[in-house]
DNA sequence: AAACAAACCTGTGCGC
DNA sequence: TGCGCACAGGTTTGTT
């Protein structure tokens, strides 16, 4: 579900409510959620401690404790979290709660019907050990900056459909289906170029391309789609699937040209969206 | 190395 | 109305 501007959207929300406040107590109601360790690990490695930041890697949500220790949690396809006041009642797949101090004390909501989302605490200096896919991660456009140049150079390194290349987490960090498809459409590309043989000026075209689809989805508070999975930690949705020119719009009228169908494929397993007369 | 398919789960929407 | 199937924002693993 979740993608970098949802993620985003959701440190936002949460760096607001979390940040400085101290951990009182952790519930974990289903131990898949914290499969990587354990629920002990992340019982006693939460409680007591106060969450210093709240970051953002790729899809990856990274919470420096004041022990030194870090929460990192992974919504995967269907996960939310939300603030609520103490006490709330709890959305069913409420899997991991956060109890957190203060005049007014909060719970930090880990809800996943799917349980791919997983919750975790680790050590920083371990990094490569304990989450290795986060010490591979790729360069994330909005967190770390990635300049034209830097992606251009980044396409030419592999011979690969442009879309897998895209969704490949250890090359760019953030983009999924969504995001893939919305970002080719609007440079023009189709999803099954090879990646080194775009040229210098397509592959201009779609780094700005990626850049203005992140920016403005995040300004949007992310894509809320039809099931609603997706909100922020207050609830809310964002809206940026009002803007969505490709994704979910198989068999409507392109926005872009208004004269061809928008087309669905499976590549891999993904629903892939495009428009055969913009996109070559 | 690259490209699939399947796996991990649950819920929803659609055609019949 | 009910049933069965396809499909879903992600990522890993195993197989060609």
């Amino acid at each position: 579900m979740p993608e970098l501007p949802e993620v985003e959207t959701v440190r936002r929300g949460l760096a607001a409510q979390v940040v400085g406040r101290r951990i009182t107590r952790v519930e974990v109601g289903r131990e898949r959620t914290v499969r990587r360790t354990s629920p002990r690990s992340v019982i006693d490695g939460l409680t007591g401690a106060t969450i210093t930041a709240v970051n953002r890697r790729g899809k990856y949500l990274l919470c420096p404790l004041d022990t030194g220790d870090e929460l990192m949690m992974h919504l995967r396809m269907s996960g939310r979290l939300l603030v609520v006041p103490t006490g709330s009642e709890r959305p069913p797949h409420t899997h991991v709660v956060i109890h957190l101090a203060g005049q007014e004390p909060h719970e930090l909501l880990f809800v996943d019907p799917r349980t791919f989302g997983e919750v975790v605490v680790f050590d920083p200096s371990n990094v490569a050990t304990e989450l290795p896919e986060l010490a591979k991660m790729g360069v994330d456009p909005i967190a770390d900056g990635l300049s034209g140049k830097q992606f251009a150079a980044l396409l030419q390194s592999r011979s690969r459909q442009i879309k897998a290349m895209l969704l490949d987490q250890h090359v760019v960090a953030g983009i999924g289906n969504i995001y893939c498809d919305e970002s080719l459409h609007l440079a023009g590309i189709r999803w099954d170029r090879r990646s080194d043989a775009v040229t210098p000026r397509e592959a201009a075209k779609l780094h700005a391309a990626i850049m203005r689809v992140l920016g403005e989805a995040i300004e949007a508070g992310g894509s809320t789609l039809a099931d609603s999975q997706y909100v922020g930690v207050d609830g809310e949705g964002g809206w940026f699937q009002l803007h969505h020119r490709v994704y979910d719009r198989a068999g409507q009228r392109c926005l872009t040209c208004r004269k061809a169908d928008i087309v669905r494929v499976a590549v891999a397993g993904r629903g892939t969206h495009f428009c055969p007369r913009c996109q070559s």
